[in-house]
RNA sequence: GGCCCCAUGGUCAAGCGGCUAAGACGGCGCCCUCUCAAGGCGCAAUCACGAGUUCGAUUCUCGUUGGGGUCACCA
């Protein structure tokens, strides 16, 4: 049987790391076996809805590079793929469930259960619904259905005893019966809830694994008392380790705690416009929580194309793992050194466009920015000298590796000024001109090289040497900035 | 708090009874080098603890501790 996965976004307008995560590799599980994998949305909180939001799903998915073969936008034949448009299909499941006595019509008002949950919170005690309407006599419930006295429909959990299922990264998980309370299958309002209308849409969508955070692990025997009481098949289990997040406390104690966003960036925009690539963010979350094996083990980057091909369920971890910014910048700064020149181009030109660079230099930038930068938007700060002068400090011209001191660099731009002026204005060029003056001076080339580099930056760390820079300022307003420089030297 | 799950360096992690316990990020050092990067080489750093089982435990069992999750008419 082909594997069918499916991935059940609420739109929220937001899409956390650790949801795209769990799309991933419910889409991995899925492509690996050459399965189908659904978009489904889950919308049954009218309460919540939020406008636009399923577009940003949408277009999380599509930057991601995660295609889904069913779905709202491009139907299939299971749908609709939307639960709000599903939502006369669920209540007849529920009252099928009723009438077998698995099922009950529950007339308890919110007051009463919130007296409740407070009579619970005082004591200590377990907290959960009571049971009160498990057991009305007909003529009540009749009674109360005539009096349109509103009401949900609870599933009668099973009281005794224990439950055990399979998860295929967890293994088997036991839970005892008692722990499990009757949970609501239809909301007053008629809406099914999120964990009825989910057993109800994997099933009839034939979706055979359901993958999933393990935050679900201790509910899960819930939904399979569901399953079974419809005498359905129960999925394929794929528990996913949570993805956690590191801060540091009031006292100043470094806590791990569930990827929220007192952590920073966790939205999949956030880091998009930050600046991290799309398929770097991919690339590194689908190593949080995975370890590929055989041909790919100690593997860094993947292409979607690879992951599909290497991902496993046998690699997945059962521990949480924390998000961490540094290696997945470290990803980002791997995935800009492997851009094509067009690809690199077209991502840094807003940024070249800020200093006015032409397109004679665009060359020379990409050779130059690759490896110093792990986002693009660093190009800014790397060529923030271009701008303008900075009034620097004269001790910037002394540099004992260099070798260089105020004397020296006295002597080495007024050597350099002539030199430069009648040089072709190439790096090549410029490189030779300036080794020769050296060597004629009998100097270390380093000694003209660094006050002429300093000069014309006016920064100590620059993007390249100096016939870099003095290519990217151009020969006038180079030669403007090392008779400054000249001239300021003089002064001291 | 009850229940469930987890436990290898700072982080991601390999390991699935016998290893000098991989690799990556980060850190540090050296080399290269006209600054900074990149690149090359190297170093430091891990089996939470205590009992078992076994000829032998990082690996299996139990307990302790620690961490996480979950206890809604939210999803």
């Amino acid at each position: 049987m082909k594997i069918r996965t499916r991935f059940a976004p609420s739109p929220t307008g937001f899409m956390h790391v650790g949801n795209l995560r769990t799309a991933l590799y419910e889409y991995l599980t899925a492509r690996h076996e050459d399965g189908t994998f659904v978009l489904r949305i889950e919308d049954t909180d009218q309460e919540r809805f939020v406008e636009g939001a399923t577009d940003v799903i949408y277009n999380t998915l599509k930057l991601a590079g995660i295609t889904h073969d069913e779905g709202p936008d491009i139907g299939g034949d299971f749908g609709p793929y939307v639960q709000s448009e599903r939502k006369d299909m669920y209540k007849p499941y529920a009252e099928q469930l009723v009438k077998e006595g698995k099922a009950y019509y529950c007339f308890c008002t919110k007051e009463r259960l919130d007296s409740l949950k407070d009579k619970a919170k005082e004591s200590g005690e377990i907290v959960g619904y009571d049971r009160h309407c498990r057991n009305l006599s007909q003529e009540e419930i009749d009674k109360n259905l005539a009096d349109k006295v509103p009401y949900v429909i609870r599933q009668k959990s099973p009281i005794e005893g224990e439950s055990t299922y399979h998860d295929c990264v967890y293994g088997d998980i036991t839970i005892k019966n008692e722990e499990l309370d009757d949970q609501v299958l239809i909301k007053a309002d008629g809406f099914p809830t999120y964990n009825f209308a989910n057993v109800i849409d994997d099933h009839t969508m034939g979706i055979t694994h359901v993958v999933r955070g393990s935050e679900y692990l201790s509910s899960t025997p819930k939904y399979n008392a569901l399953y079974d009481s419809f005498g359905w098949d129960i999925p394929t289990y794929i528990h996913l380790p949570l993805i956690m997040g590191k801060s540091v406390d009031e006292n100043g104690e470094t806590v791990v705690s569930k990827l929220s966003k007192r952590h920073g960036s966790t939205g999949f925009f956030d880091l998009v416009n930050e600046g991290y690539l799309p398929e770097a963010i991919m690339n590194y979350i689908a190593l949080l929580g995975w370890a590929p094996a055989g041909e790919f083990e100690n593997r860094e980057i993947f292409s979607m194309d690879e992951l599909i091909k290497a991902f496993d369920i046998n690699g997945i971890s059962k521990s949480p793992s924390v998000f961490d910014y540094d290696k997945l910048e470290w990803v980002n700064g791997e995935y800009i050194k492997l851009m094509s020149s067009e690809d690199f181009l077209k991502n840094a030109k807003p940024y070249y466009d800020e200093f006015g660079i032409t397109p004679d230099h665009y060359e020379l930038l990409e050779e130059l920015m690759k490896p110093r930068i792990t986002r693009f938007t660093q190009i800014t700060e790397k060529l923030s000298f271009m701008n303008e002068l900075a009034n620097y400090d004269l001790s910037l011209f002394e540099h004992k590796k260099s070798k260089s001191t105020i004397e020296s660099s006295i002597d080495a731009i007024e050597a350099a000024i002539p030199v430069l002026e009648n040089v072709e204005w190439n790096r090549e060029a410029i490189t030779e001109a300036i080794t020769s003056l050296a060597e004629s001076k009998e100097v270390k080339k380093t000694v003209i090289m660094w006050p002429v580099r300093i000069a014309a930056a006016g920064v100590a760390v620059t993007p390249g040497g100096v016939s870099e820079v003095l290519i990217l300022l151009g020969k006038e307003e180079s030669l403007r900035r090392i008779k400054i420089g000249l001239e300021r030297l003089r002064g001291k």
